[in-house]
DNA sequence: TATTTGACTTGGACTGAGTCCAATGTAGGA
DNA sequence: TCCTACATTGGACTCAGTCCAAGTCAAATA
């Protein structure tokens, strides 16, 4: 555990944080000023690897890390301005395919993107 | 209707035909030699405008052009060779998110990413 | 038929996100 | 203290995609 991990773990903490690579970097440079693009970019793979931080990938543009990990949930996107919000839907989407639109796969996960307008701007 | 635009769109035409736009403009190539990348994602970006082709993103590599765009589908992708398939899950997930998971959102649309392995890479 | 017009196409430069790699720094054990 | 292994750095590079000025073409107009 190294002085670059640490900041890179500690700016991503907190509820509903889904920062991209370049904005981790950004905070953690405000932190620890000599810290490498490139090392942001490792942490956050390890982190990604020991399940610690998810990868979201809601569209074209940057990945965006997850801290929440440890409790399974979906994403809510406002397709106008990106903003994110974790949801838990009921319902096990998993039990929604059945094993004729299974093709042999063996499918072990599933994610769900609901995508509309956040209040602000809906109201806009 | 150009001459380049009616080969983008016979190119992307098929089942479970999910193509990057590097992919679309080589067969392209291949029936046109000098139509150009530009052209391409000029014509690909007109197709998801006119509601005919749908983007998709399951990774963080290219972006991909599903022409299956009438009948509403989710994906199923091989986490291990990126084989795409379209399902159709029985269920309404958009049900599924109560009020008080909306965060005041509108709710639009909702897309839903099965993952695994297809039958070649789970017997490998 | 000759000209004009406007949409379409082209190729190349450019951007943003991410990866790769050789060189450097550093911490802890022998 | 010296060694070794690992972490970090910065810069070059790749890949996907966008942008733009210039060129092309065909249809409408004169």
């Amino acid at each position: 555990m190294t002085a670059q991990r640490r900041v890179v773990a500690e700016v991503l903490d907190g509820e509903h944080v889904h920062l991209t690579a370049d904005e981790v970097h950004a905070r953690a440079v405000a932190k620890l000023p000599e810290i490498s693009r490139a090392t942001v970019y490792n942490t956050l793979g390890e982190l990604v690897t020991l399940g610690e931080v998810l990868e979201v990938t809601t569209d074209k543009r940057a990945k965006r890390y997850d801290p929440n990990a440890h409790r399974p949930h979906h994403h809510l996107v406002c397709a106008h301005c990106g903003a994110i919000r974790d949801v838990h839907p009921t319902g096990n989407p998993l039990a929604d395919l059945p094993d004729t639109e299974r093709f042999g796969f063996t499918v072990s996960d599933v994610e769900v993107t609901y995508r509309g307008l956040c209040p602000e701007c809906a109201g806009a």
